[in-house]
DNA sequence: AATGCGGGGGG
DNA sequence: CCCCCAGCATT
């Protein structure tokens, strides 16, 4: 395995990609881009690990600030999750070892948001402690060389190839046979089209020599979409207008939204004025109007949204206690799902 | 073991 | 249209 090791490290040596968090020992910001960069790519993640480090320059920093703050610097990037859990991990930090970043896997992996990928990533580039990464990049990679058929998705899976990247792991230099595991995953060994030609394992690659590097690596799980449909509702008074925190275990929580009515299916204007709305939003003078209308595609949704300008009497608008007013000129303070930030583009109100 | 959680990119 | 991407938490 040491033949293999040094012909990777090698490898990576005249082939790795610049990028910002390689050039550090600093576990804070290890920490942060590889959080970024889960379930994200390197081009998308960039900008906001560089505006987020700005941002948050350190532990402390980003423990005392406020969640819709460390949330505002997610916007946009998605799984928002990752940043609650940031931000809820620094504060851990901060009481739990007093402020010092944990140097130890145990540790590590105890911080929320931070699995087997994450502490093997941060234990061997921080501290160059030896834990193989096992993330996307390295299944298929670790699946065509070998030609192994455990879907990957399984726990078997799981077990397999973490075993198998864990035999292969160089012990004196983990850092680099963890960066450079993944690096030729992401660069040669890619979904489609791979760069078989330039892979220095070409020859003992067992799904080139047999020229069935598609089928690899297996996956078992189907994702299913679900259908939802949502009415947004943009109701202005002077030069402001309402808007409202989602809270409860769904999507985008504890971003900002448009007063909103979800429907099971897809709702008209008049069917919005006559019954829905006096029914939930307990107007009952609304005049509404259909501003904008689109699909939105998460990878596990798919929202059939419409838009609608409402005008109705301040005193019911106001009734509802968790509808918050605020001037459009600070839309940019809070920070709103995709599918709204779209919409306020499209539109033209002010930029997010 | 299965499910939910964003958004962008490529063929 | 399809699948993929430096995964994790919850149940």
């Amino acid at each position: 395995m040491i033949d293999f090791s040094n012909t990777l490290i090698e490898w990576y040596k005249e082939n790795a990609r610049s990028l910002p968090w390689r050039f550090t020992k600093n576990p804070y910001k290890i920490w942060i881009s590889e959080i970024i960069l889960q379930q994200t790519q390197v081009k998308q993640g960039l900008q906001y690990y560089l505006s987020f480090i700005k941002t948050f320059p350190d532990i402390s920093s980003l423990a005392n600030a406020a969640e819709d703050k460390v949330l505002k610097a997610w916007q946009g990037l998605g799984y928002y999750s990752r940043a609650r859990n940031l931000h809820f991990s620094a504060k851990m930090i901060l009481s739990t070892y007093q402020g010092e970043f944990p140097k130890s896997y145990k540790d590590i992996i105890k911080l929320k948001g931070v699995g087997l990928y994450t502490a093997a990533a941060i234990a061997s580039f921080a501290f160059d402690l030896p834990y193989p990464v096992v993330d996307g990049n390295v299944y298929r990679f670790l699946s065509r060389l070998k030609g192994i058929k455990t879907p990957i998705d399984t726990s078997e899976g799981k077990k397999q190839f973490y075993e198998l990247a864990h035999q292969l792991l160089s012990l004196t230099d983990p850092a680099g046979h963890n960066q450079a595991m993944m690096e030729i995953g992401s660069l040669i060994c890619k979904p489609k089209l791979p760069r078989c030609s330039e892979c220095p394992f070409n020859t003992m690659c067992i799904a080139y020599q047999t020229n069935t590097i598609y089928d690899f690596p297996v996956k078992e799980n189907k994702v299913k979409q679900r259908k939802r449909y949502f009415n947004y509702f943009l109701i202005q008074e002077k030069d402001g207008l309402y808007i409202t925190k989602r809270t409860g275990n769904d999507i985008w929580k504890n971003l900002y939204e448009l007063p909103l009515i979800e429907s099971n299916q897809s709702v008209s204007a008049k069917c919005l004025k006559e019954e829905l709305i006096p029914q939930k939003l307990n107007f009952e003078s609304a005049s509404i109007k259909l501003l904008h209308k689109t699909k939105h595609i998460l990878s596990h949704q798919i929202l059939e949204t419409k838009f609608f300008l409402l005008i109705d009497s301040l005193e019911n608008v106001k009734s509802h206690s968790d509808y918050i007013y605020i001037k459009q000129s600070d839309l940019q303070e809070y920070a709103f799902p995709q599918l709204l930030l779209n919409f306020f583009a499209a539109i033209g109100i002010s930029k997010g």
